[in-house]
DNA sequence: TGATCTGCGGTTTTT
DNA sequence: CCGCAGATCA
């Protein structure tokens, strides 16, 4: 009996077909994860392909982290030496070493969207482009799409003959790369054109990296976009042992360039390719895989294919439409507390998802009222909140003094006296002479005009000196620890004294754990290393599986995930189908999207679908009058049971949803008292021994009563003194 | 130069 | 409704 007797004869099929060009239908929950994770134990077992030998490419690092940990459990050793990435993560490292030969420095800095936003506003105003126009994020968006489609400035221009508008876009383009270039940065769409590029301008790169990974497989196939595409073609056109999963009906990134021309014509890039259709499920019941099936048939241009399962009938799906997305919240909260209660289930076991971010926060206030613990997924970035992006400038500024950008939002962070007025003299200067804006602060006295300026300047350089200097000779969390201090930058926040001043130091914190983890488990910890680690972390990669709370999350966030309990809220016309699938132009494709993604939902779901609408709701401060969405009536009577549609109420609906609005705010405000107020007695005291879940055992020093929570000093055993705030440290007395 | 005010517009989804 | 960019004032 070997491991692969495990297998259903299609997967088997999968495993054994290791050499040429493979293209892997896998269905919903049809064990796919499976199937890649036993070839690759296969081609290392039994075909004594070398582990380095392997590329694996995967959507998310917490899915490459996944399929890391289940191969090493398949294979003996090796594991370790198989590259499992994300794209992003693999042309970041190929870049870093050989991004030279295209003219950039190897230390590139990553931009986020905030960044290209602030570079973009640049260009524009550079260039005179009316931004009541042309927008920043309308051009932005047309450049990516150019990038994702491999189209250089000079295309975009070519092809702009004759079009005023979009010729302006193709300079601006033109603009946007020349600064990125001369700040020494690259924006997320470039590490994959780069990449390409790169292989295409030096064969003896790309060679090198065929003989590397002679066998590579690629998860999600249906996301990836024309530059992936190209990337994936260019490194197995050698060999051909290129083995693809996706599924078509899952193809939900259109938006994002995404082509899913890749996976229907697949066959016809590499003639030779074999294909695989896996149509069992194993992770749904009867009813709800019967009812995804039903909605995705709506669908046109889809390979075809039906999931079938050997699991149970299961209950009938529910659908139920409240008054108002407050009641709607109210309902599920209350359903999830019932099933845990009655020890149905586990709070890790439920998730509740929606089509947008902003539809989360009803369901956290009521959860938080509840008292249930829930993990938001996705939102607003951890790394993209202000303080955190500061620090992160600063570093970035250490590591690549090429990067105007972060020299801009630093320079006068906390408060140096160091204006407008100063900052552009000194960027006309590093214009003038072609140096980048830090070299050009470095020699302010001589910057004409500047000599007020020019003593204020002085300490802020040589502050990123001195960081540079001590970047030399330390570790990371030595690094961020100086420039939090030598910076002023906590002392100003200390001083500062607000509420919000509080939560910006308990995120600093927080920041400081997250290099320090990284100081411990990275094999060869380094500055640019941790930059590019945080420039690609996908909010989905928080997600911990091990710990106990609901889930809260988009359904694009949900894609590869499973839960027993599923509640798929806001099904309304107008917010799932999106108002604008809805209104656009080619509203036939952007709905079949839609529909896709709502067969993402259901299939997420293992035990129980329950599907939830609002018949009014607050969209943007105003009131919105939403019918139940279409694809609640794409699903047969026969799998689905509804509990209660709302009857219209004779009741002048402002006044109904002001009262129902007033109701839940005095709830909330209850619960936020319930919930700020800090622990009456806290269970250690000064002088008691604790333990931090990263800092290990040490001796409390001093409580201090702040004004919502205590400040606990702890003198650890082995990682010295910390101050920190009781509620967020979670000290256990020992 | 910095701090506050105000008006506008924006989000659908994310590596 | 919220955040932010530009304008205005101290």
């Amino acid at each position: 009996m070997s491991i692969y007797d495990t297998l259903n004869r299609e997967q088997q099929e999968a495993v054994y077909q290791t050499e040429g060009p493979l293209l892997i239908l896998a269905g919903a929950g049809s064990g796919k994860t499976r199937a890649l994770t036993h070839r690759v134990a296969y081609l290392i077992g039994e075909k004594g392909v070398k582990p380095w030998n392997i590329l694996a490419i995967t959507f998310t690092n917490k899915a490459a982290g996944e399929m890391r940990e289940r191969v090493n459990q398949l294979v003996d050793f090796g594991a370790e030496s198989i590259w499992v990435a994300t794209f992003h993560s693999t042309c970041v490292r190929i870049l870093r070493r050989y991004i030279d030969r295209l003219g950039y420095d190897n230390s590139f800095s990553i931009y986020d969207t905030e960044d290209q936003k602030s570079l973009m506003r640049e260009v524009c105003k550079r260039l005179e482009i009316d931004t009541k126009i042309y927008k920043e994020r309308a051009i932005l968006g047309a450049v990516s799409r150019a990038k994702n489609e491999l189209i250089t400035p000079e295309g975009m221009l070519k092809s702009a003959e004759g079009d005023y508008g979009k010729k302006r876009v193709a300079q601006a383009y033109e603009e946007y790369q020349r600064m990125l270039k001369r700040n020494n940065a690259l924006d997320f769409d470039d590490l994959l054109m780069k990449t390409v590029e790169l292989f295409l301008s030096c064969p003896d790169v790309l060679d090198s990296y065929q003989e590397r990974f002679r066998y590579i497989m690629v998860d999600e196939y249906q996301d990836t976009n024309t530059a992936q595409f190209q990337l994936i073609r260019l490194l197995a056109q050698k060999y051909e042992n290129l083995c693809v999963v996706g599924d078509d009906d899952q193809s939900i990134y259109r938006f994002r360039g995404a082509n899913i021309r890749n996976i229907l014509s697949f066959e016809k890039v590499f003639p030779n390719t074999r294909v695989i259709k896996l149509e069992q499920n194993y992770r749904s019941t009867k009813n709800i895989l019967k009812a995804a099936n039903e909605v995705i048939h709506h669908n046109y241009g889809r390979k075809d294919k039906t999931l079938w399962t050997e699991n149970e009938q299961g209950e009938k799906l529910v659908f139920r439409q409240f008054m108002n997305g407050f009641e709607e919240a109210d309902y599920l909260v209350e359903a999830i507390r019932r099933r845990v209660r009655e020890g149905e289930a586990q709070y890790r076991d439920c998730a509740i998802l929606y089509r947008t971010n902003a539809q989360s926060r009803l369901f956290e206030e009521k959860l938080i009222y509840a008292g249930i613990p829930y993990k938001l997924i996705g939102g607003i970035n951890f790394y993209a909140r202000k303080e955190i992006k500061d620090i992160l400038a600063y570093l970035k500024l250490v590591d690549n003094g090429q990067d105007d950008l972060a020299v801009q939002r630093v320079i006068n962070v906390p408060k140096r006296g160091i204006g407008a007025t100063t900052l552009n003299r000194a960027m006309d200067y590093a214009q003038a002479y072609g140096i980048s804006l830090y070299d050009a602060l470095m020699q302010a006295s001589k910057i004409p005009g500047m000599s007020r300026g020019a003593g204020k300047v002085l300490p802020f350089t040589v502050l990123i000196e001195r960081l540079r200097a001590i970047k030399e000779h330390s570790t990371l969390p030595e690094l961020m620890d100086a420039v939090l201090r030598e910076s002023g930058y906590l002392k100003a926040l200390e001083e500062e004294g607000s509420e919000e001043a509080q939560g910006r130091i308990e995120n600093i914190d927080e920041f400081i754990n997250k290099v320090t983890v990284y100081q411990e488990s990275a094999q060869e910890p380094t500055l640019s290393g941790f930059l590019e680690e945080v420039a690609l972390v996908a909010d989905i990669d928080g997600l911990e599986e091990d710990s106990n709370y609901v889930v809260l999350m988009t359904l694009h966030s949900a894609k590869g995930l499973e839960f027993p309990y599923v509640y798929l809220a806001g099904m309304e016309e107008g917010i799932f189908p999106s108002y604008m699938s809805i209104h656009a132009d080619e509203a036939q494709e952007e709905l079949e999207e839609e529909r896709r993604l709502c067969y993402v939902g259901i299939t997420r779901a293992k035990k129980a679908l329950v599907l939830s609408a609002a018949r009014q709701r607050m969209v943007r401060g105003e009131v919105q009058y939403n019918s139940i969405s279409r694809f609640v009536g794409e699903i047969p009577e026969e799998y689905i049971e509804e509990q209660k549609r709302e009857p219209i109420r004779e009741v002048p609906r402002a006044a109904a949803y002001a009262q129902a609005k007033q109701a839940f705010q005095n709830k909330s405000f209850e619960s936020k008292q319930f919930t700020v107020k800090r622990a009456d007695t806290l269970e250690y005291k000064e002088g008691d021994r604790v333990r931090h879940i990263k800092f290990g055992e040490g001796t409390v020093t001093s409580i201090v009563e702040g004004g919502r929570d205590y400040e606990v000093t702890v003198d650890f055993d082995g990682a010295g003194i910390k101050k920190m705030f009781a509620s967020f440290a979670k000290l256990k007395k020992i």
